[in-house]
DNA sequence: TAATGGTAGGGGAGGAAACTTTGGACATAG
DNA sequence: TATTGCTATGTCCAAAGATTCCTCCCCTAC
């Protein structure tokens, strides 16, 4: 490896009679994780990630010390100045008198240094804890109140240097004697924000075969990609001690950046915890620090976590990108991948190993090996990336999953850059009443030619930038913008409210992402073509849209630290009132509102042809897109379906945005069973081609299309595979009544019959027996046999159910549906349908 | 190192409550 | 005239069935 020397400055020093010459590194890096360590007077902050040229790196930090605010009540400082516990970890010497605004009211502070951030906490807490606060001996006339107290101090860091997630330092490296295990380790002396680049991060893939019998691993196979694109493969095989010891040396080795495999969370990860427990063996030490990785349940199930890498598990990659119905790594890498597992019964593990090791060795690397192609498929790492480079926080904080560190970032540092105090983030309220949400209009069942879609862009988002609304500018005495709810905001020209600034600051961003992914054709000069930049821009702006759409959705969480419900309710309102201008306007005209929601209106154009929606289309948009507000024209409609039902649309699109798809319309679909992983997949295919002929066909040849469907489930001619369900299933002590619940009930049975679930999985099943309460299933396994006769006739019920909903429209119910099925010619057989 | 975006809505399943039908015990009329 | 055997009918009451309503749950739209 080349070192590029143009990143090197000549130190030279003059040390006594000696010159001593040091070298000053400067190096770019995206970072992985920013955390810290505790030592005995300060706080050593720790930055991991990978550089530009492709290292890993550690970035170390003195002299960046923990803080808070406290509000200055009377005797306060005092309580912390006796807490023998606390008063020697603050440097008094740094205490800081400061004034913040906090609800239109100037509040004097504290401002705290501390050695460490625990410190911060055990401050917070001895005002809470009633026996520390008498102890000290001074009666306060109320709590003081804290800010900016519950922040963590990596992120602590990033604010306060301004940092994205991409960052240039400057610094030589570590001498001491340290535990990194980084091919860099860096102690900076300066560190600054930089422009946000590409990374290839360096990844492991592993999957375990273990025996069914003994418990014990039989081999543990993994692929790494390293950070220059090379791939290499491990297969360890041998004595369980010997490949637990190994594998972890590898890891040491190899240093990935990202963890994967399929499902590892769920059993990989814990399994070989325990395989290291069961061999007396210290757990597995992978951190960059040198520490041990560990877990930490969420949800009642656990999340595995290592300094300074990610795990990221295939399986929660593909549920949260993909959506698939089914979650076994089979149909999911069929799906994306177009790719199967190699044929080893995994239930009959022992038997295969000893039959054929070799085998087992090249199924087992071929699960690896597909968990890391799903994770390039699926871009997850590009995607946390672009939103770890919009959020302007660490790699780790975005794959979380929280969109509230995300904004955070945002506001966090535009209130305290305004001398605004952060208030800490409070708890959910048991009581709390929903806020009124958005408008949906019933929609006017039946098949309608030619219409019109127009929504508001960016409703929320628009509807808070307009009025001004934000916490700093809510003040119920001397605001002038009054919400339809009553709150009143200070108009801009007298404070422009912070989250307005950032929402605005946003969407400029995402303009210019935008303008990148386009460059001049060189050839044909006033015509675009995609810049080279393309998909990284797209990307970008891509995280910009998500971070902007979750603004309001986090400024109405109870828990977030800047919740006011006031402001949750007049965004939603202003927004209902909105759409309601339209909606009014459409009726005043006396033009027919097929359906709307929150920020859409669906109207069928008077004139029926393309140019007349055209021409529909543009006027609405034109007298709508007014005040800061915009109505876009999106689509044009025909034909479009519903059969009643809010939220539930089928349609072809024969005008998007400008195109013109007359001639081959993209299918658009909302709601109905098509969409949705918890039905059968005869169902759903049955259901989307009933709605095609519907739009395409006519009445008659789709009602004999679903009497036709209905029949052929009724007489069984139809495979199992297509009839299976899939449904969630979460760990039994989050329901009411788990045994009350198919999905557990099936998870259970799997388990029996010795297959691998986890809880948060998937589970396939068939009904056998629908009239049994609670009903009669079993669990269908991908390529295997289903060994029971399903209940035809409950599948023959839901299918009608399903198509009927449709053909009701014109005349033909349910109970029709099932009566030509069955060849009946009376009602009464099966009443209870009709 | 206890972490957490929201509300609106459709539709399936299970189960309790309210309601209806059924069937047995008994009485009475013929 | 009184009693018995038998059937038809009515009433009461509990069990069984069918409905309705509510809640939980999953998943989706925006």
């Amino acid at each position: 490896m080349s070192a590029d020397l143009s990143g090197f400055l000549l130190d030279v020093l003059y040390v006594g009679t000696k010159f001593v010459v040091t070298s000053m590194q400067t190096h770019r890096l995206k970072i992985i994780q920013a955390t810290y360590k505790q030592r005995q007077h300060d706080t050593l902050v720790e930055l991991y990630g990978r550089t530009d040229t492709g290292q890993s790196i550690t970035v170390l930090y003195e002299g960046f010390y923990p803080y808070c605010y406290m509000e200055a009540v009377p005797g306060a400082l005092e309580v912390v100045r006796r807490n023998g516990a606390v008063a020697p970890k603050v440097l008094w010497d740094r205490l800081e008198d400061v004034e913040l605004v906090h609800d239109q009211k100037t509040i004097k502070c504290h401002k705290i240094t501390v050695m460490h951030p625990s410190v911060v906490k055990k401050i917070r807490d001895q005002f809470n804890t009633v026996n520390v606060l008498l102890s000290s001996g001074i009666n306060l006339d109320r709590l003081p109140q804290f800010f900016s107290a519950d922040i963590k101090f990596g992120i602590r860091f990033m604010y306060d240097l301004d940092l994205g997630s991409c960052i240039e330092v400057m610094g030589k490296p570590y001498e001491e004697e340290h535990p990194y295990t980084t091919e860099l380790v860096i102690l900076a002396d300066i560190v600054a924000p930089a422009e946000d680049f590409q990374v290839n991060f360096s990844i492991l893939s592993y999957d375990i075969e273990a025996s069914m019998s003994t418990k014990t691993m039989l081999c543990n196979c993994f692929w790494i990609r390293r950070s220059d694109g090379t791939e290499v493969e491990y297969r360890l095989i041998g004595t369980e001690k010997e490949m637990l010891k190994e594998f972890q040396k590898i890891i040491i080795e190899e240093d990935p950046d990202v963890i994967t495999g399929y499902n590892i969370d769920g059993f990989d990860n814990p399994y070989l915890n325990d395989r290291h427990e069961a061999n007396y063996l210290p757990r597995l030490k992978i951190g960059r620090n040198g520490t041990a990785w560990r877990s930490r349940d969420v949800k009642n199930s656990k999340m595995w976590f290592v300094t300074g890498r990610i795990i990221a598990d295939a399986m929660y990659m593909a549920r949260k990108f993909s959506n698939p119905r089914r979650e076994t790594l089979q149909y999911v890498s069929q799906l994306l991948l177009d790719e199967s597992k190699l044929d080893v019964n995994a239930s009959l593990i022992d038997e295969e190993w000893a039959k054929s090791r070799q085998d087992v060795l090249d199924y087992c690397s071929k699960d690896a090996y597909l968990a890391l192609r799903i994770i390039d498929k699926l871009k997850v790492l590009d995607y946390y990336s672009n939103l770890a480079a919009v959020g302007m926080v660490p790699l780790t904080t975005v794959y979380s999953g929280a969109t509230s560190p995300l904004i955070d970032s945002h506001l966090v540092r535009e209130f305290e850059k305004a001398g605004f105090a952060v208030p800490v983030g409070g708890k959910p309220d048991p009581d709390y009443k929903k806020i009124q949400g958005a408008t949906v209009v019933d929609p006017e069942p039946g098949v309608h030619n030619w219409v019109v879609v127009v929504d508001y862009k960016a409703l929320y988002p628009t509807t808070i930038m307009v009025h001004n609304m934000c916490p700093t500018t809510l003040d119920m005495e001397n605001g002038t913008i009054v919400s339809p709810v009553g709150a009143r905001f200070l108009p801009p020209e007298i404070r422009k409210g912070l989250v307005p600034i950032v929402i605005e600051r946003l969407q400029d961003m995402r303009n210019e992402y935008k303008a990148k992914m386009w460059v001049e054709d060189p050839d044909n000069p006033g015509e675009k073509i995609k810049s080279p930049m393309h998909g990284f821009y797209k990307g970008l702006q891509n995280a910009v849209k998500v971070i902007s759409n979750a603004m309001y959705g986090i400024l109405t969480a109870t828990f977030y630290r800047f919740f006011k419900k006031i402001i949750g309710a007049s965004i939603t309102a202003y927004a209902r009132a909105a759409l309601d201008r339209i909606i009014q306007w459409i009726r005043k005209m006396n033009l027919p509102l097929v359906a709307g929601d929150t920020d859409s209106c669906f109207v069928r154009s008077p004139w029926p042809n393309l140019n007349g929606c055209i021409t529909l289309g543009k006027m609405l948009s034109n007298q709508f897109t007014a005040d800061g507000y915009e109505l876009e024209f999106e689509k044009v409609l025909n034909p479009w379906f519903t059969h009643g039902a809010k939220k539930r649309y089928f349609a072809h699109v024969v005008w998007d945005d400008g195109k013109i798809l007359l001639d081959n319309p993209d299918v658009y679909s909302r709601g109905y069973e098509i969409r949705r992983t918890d039905s059968f997949d005869y169902c759903l295919d049955s259901l989307e081609e009933l709605l095609e002929a519907v739009c395409t066909e006519g009445a008659e040849t789709a009602v004999s299309l679903a009497k036709e469907r209905v029949k052929l489930i009724y007489e069984g001619s139809v495979s199992a595979e297509q009839i299976a369900y899939s449904k969630r299933c979460k760990p039994e002590a989050e329901y009411k009544k788990p045994e009350s619940q198919i999905q557990v009930r099936m998870a259970r049975m799997l388990k029996e019959m010795g297959h691998r679930f986890t809880p948060w999985m998937k589970v396939s099943f068939i009904y056998t027996d629908g009239d049994k309460s609670p009903k009669q299933a079993y669990p269908f396994i991908d390529g295997e046999k289903f060994p029971h006769t399903p209940d035809w006739d409950y599948y023959a019920v839901r299918m009608a159910e399903v198509l009927g909903r449709v053909t009701d429209v014109f005349g033909c119910d349910a109970g029709a549906l099932l009566q030509y099925a069955k060849g009946q010619t009376s009602l009464d057989s099966y009443g209870v349908i009709a």
